[in-house]
Order: structure tokens, then C-alpha cells, then sequence
DNA sequence: GCATGTGAAAATCTTCACAGCA
DNA sequence: TGCTGTGAAGATTTTCACATGC
């Protein structure tokens, strides 16, 4: 089965798995599926299939080389070489994502920051000023195809067309709506709001202990 | 196909409806699935399986009734009572979460803030006062039973504990790792920097154009 | 005519059983 | 013995084809 096509699924525990190696890395040369199970929380026999698909990193009765893993684990997710990414909206969520810590690992980093309103243009957050989101052109030349959204609804829409339009190919979508945008452009939406939502379907029901008693007994 | 147990999948995009809906209330009484497929970027043919699932809501030639459809599905969901939820960690993330607007729409109030920072402490944001994350104790009595987690890595794992000990059973987890928690716990993790990890996969390969001319040709 | 609703087919994803190797 | 690797089975999800009803 080797050299297949990845599957979405296995696309998106990839970045699951990356974060755990680099994590581990100081441990030891090599790991175990159910030594990254552990970690992880994935069943091991999941994780295995999803490392056959691009074929034998482990020694068996062993596990895996973590560093070789790593390696080519950023290849395929294309993170071997750095990227570096714009954020638009410095609101209170834009703000924060500027701040983020996590993104490093990756090979992310923030290069710009835009917002529209005059309030906040010309602030300083984490050594990247805001700059006036009519600026955003060419980012083609700057070498940068990833915008990060973080504006309202209303504006989602044509701050899209923008980024498109200055070279973004990639967007990372915090706003609760649907972007229209080329084929060519992948957009991935965070919507914090509707994850929360689905959380009280699967959380236990109230027991009114009176009468779940007598529906007992 | 009615009463059939709800897939997974379907409880993943039933929030996204739901958003979908509640603006459409004002455009008029019901919505075809085709005119509904249009805001959320959801083929019809799904989302008319998705709502085949909880039974007969549309009226054929005409489309769904929009006002029944969000009823129906807050009760699926659990919505239609509201919900207190409590945020641990006050840090740039945690304050944008506290600020976050998207909440109401699906009836999630914030109603208390913790961190262990003595410098957060006291702290007010949204009319929040910020307390000292020791005081995180019977939240059962208060009726509150989902907790926002928004501290480092380090300190997610105890404080998930807590929480589930104050008599939490879901968790809505930013911190970038799994939490261990008892079996009757939901747990649905938001990791940023993961979601982001997979946008250059699927973006276009940059094309090296005198390569390429040479190549196709 | 138009849009919903549903059993069946197709595609995708996960789990199983066990072969292969250090 | 211990852990990886893989074809096949099983489960889930999506798509199809078309029946149904306003």
C-alpha cells in the first residue's frame, strides 16, 4: 500500500502527530505506535495506517525514528520550509492570534497585520505594526500566500477578495461564515462558536434524581 | 429513514444550519435546501439527508420551515435551554474569548473567569472579574457544566481536573494537547496551529516557470 | 414543475487478522 | 517476543436515482 494517496483524515492527524515528535524528540531516538497513542490519544493501529501510507519508517519490534518521522511528516504537510502568513483584523481574537505561541513549531510566522479601522492602524502588538487593511497588495512579491481573517461577518467576504487578489492562495478563516473564493485557494474556517455548540449533545443529561428513581425502581 | 440515530457528521454541520437560519429568519418563512446550500457551502443533496434524519420538516415544492427547523434543532443540540460556561485562563486568548460575540446566538452565557496569575486577578474584562483559579469549586450548584480551557499546555491537564471535580461535564479545550478526563466528560479541542498546519497541503505548489515551460512542454 | 425524502450504491475511513522482520 | 505493515472486512458517510407530494 505504499505510496498512496493520503487521506483527509490522515491529512489532518498529520500536524497532531508532528506536534507530538517534536514534543518527544528530547526523549529518545524512537517511539512506538502506542508510545504516540499515549500522547496523542489516537488508537495505535490508526496511527500506524496512517504512517503506511508513505511508507516504512519503523523498525519493527522497535517503533519509529522520531527525527526521520519529523522530517517527513513536514514534507508532506509542506512545512519544510518556513511560511510566512498576514493576519487581517487586530480586534480582540486578531490580537491574540498575533500573540499566539504556537505557530512557530510549524514554520509559521506572522509577517503583517492590517485592520480597517483608523482606532487601530498604527498600533504596535508584538513588534507588528497595523497597517491600513486598503494596503494589502502584492504580497505575491513579499513571498507570503497566507492570510489569516479575523474580522466580522460583514467584512469577511471582501477582506477575502482582497487577500486573493494581492496573491494569498491560503486562508485561515476565524469569521462564522462561508468565503467565496477561487478553487485554486484552500480556506480552512475556525468557527470557535459552533464547536462550542455541539458540545451540550453530548454531554449527559440532568438526572432529576426524584424521578429517575422511581423510572429505576 | 425517520428516528434514526443522528451521525456524527450531521451533529458536526447542524450548528452551521443553525447560524445559517437564525440570519435567514428575517428574509422570510421557509428556505429551500438549495437556497440554504448557497450561504453555507453545504451541497443540498446533504443537508437534505442531514435533516431526512430527524424527520419531515420540509413541505415538498416549498422548502423548510424555517422558524420549526431551528426549534428542532436547538432541541437536538441542546440549545434550547441556555448555558453557563466557565473560562480558565485570562491571557490573550482567554480574553478574546471572553470578548467573543458568537457566543448568545446558541445561548452560551460566560459566567466567571479564572487564572492563577496574581497579576490577572481582580482584573475586570467584559464585566467579568477575573478569580483565582483555587476558587474553582461546585460550579454543579451554580448550574454551570461547561468549562472553556485557555491556559498553556502545562497547567491544561490540572486544570481540566478541577473543572471536572467542580462538576464540569464539557470542556472546550484551546490548549494544544489531550486532557485525560473521566469517561461521562466530552471534551472538544480547538488547536489553532494544527488547523493551520494543513493550509499549505492543500495549497498550489508555487510553479518555477522556466522548469515548468520545459517540463509540459 | 419543483423541492423534499429515502433506499441503494459508491466512496471513504476505521478496525481486524495476521504476515513480516528485527 | 515485540512492534510494524498491509490486504480484507466492517462501519460510516456521501452520492445517486427516483419516488412522493404540494
Amino acid at each position: 500500500m505504499r505510496y498512496h494517496r493520503i487521506p483527509a483524515e490522515t491529512v489532518r492527524r498529520l500536524p497532531v502527530y508532528l506536534n507530538a515528535l517534536l514534543l518527544s524528540l528530547q526523549q529518545g531516538k524512537s517511539i512506538s505506535s502506542s508510545e504516540l497513542s499515549a500522547i496523542v490519544g489516537i488508537n495505535p493501529l490508526q496511527i500506524r495506517k496512517d504512517f503506511s501510507y508513505f511508507g516504512g519508517f519503523g523498525t519493527r519490534g522497535v517503533g519509529y525514528n522520531i527525527e526521520k518521522l519529523i522530517k517527513k511528516i513536514k514534507k508532506i504537510l509542506k512545512l519544510d520550509s518556513h511560511h510566512q502568513a498576514v493576519l487581517v483584523g487586530a480586534g480582540n481574537l486578531g490580537s491574540a492570534v498575533l500573540a499566539y505561541p504556537g505557530f512557530a513549531a510549524y514554520g509559521f510566522q506572522i509577517a503583517a497585520a492590517y485592520d480597517s479601522d483608523p482606532a487601530k492602524i498604527g498600533k504596535t502588538i508584538n513588534n507588528i505594526t497595523i497597517e491600513d487593511a486598503e494596503n494589502i497588495i502584492n504580497l505575491k512579491k513579499k513571498n507570503i500566500k497566507i492570510g489569516i481573517i479575523a474580522v466580522p461577518r460583514q467584512q469577511s467576504q471582501a477582506i477575502a477578495q482582497s487577500l486573493v487578489n494581492a496573491g494569498v492562495t491560503g486562508i485561515l478563516n476565524f469569521s462564522p461564515c462561508r468565503l467565496a473564493v477561487p478553487k485554486r485557494v484552500k480556506v480552512i474556517t475556525i468557527n470557535i462558536a459552533t464547536d462550542l455548540a455541539r458540545l451540550p449533545f453530548y454531554m449527559p443529561a440532568d438526572k432529576k434524581i426524584g424521578f429517575a428513581l422511581n423510572k429505576r425502581a
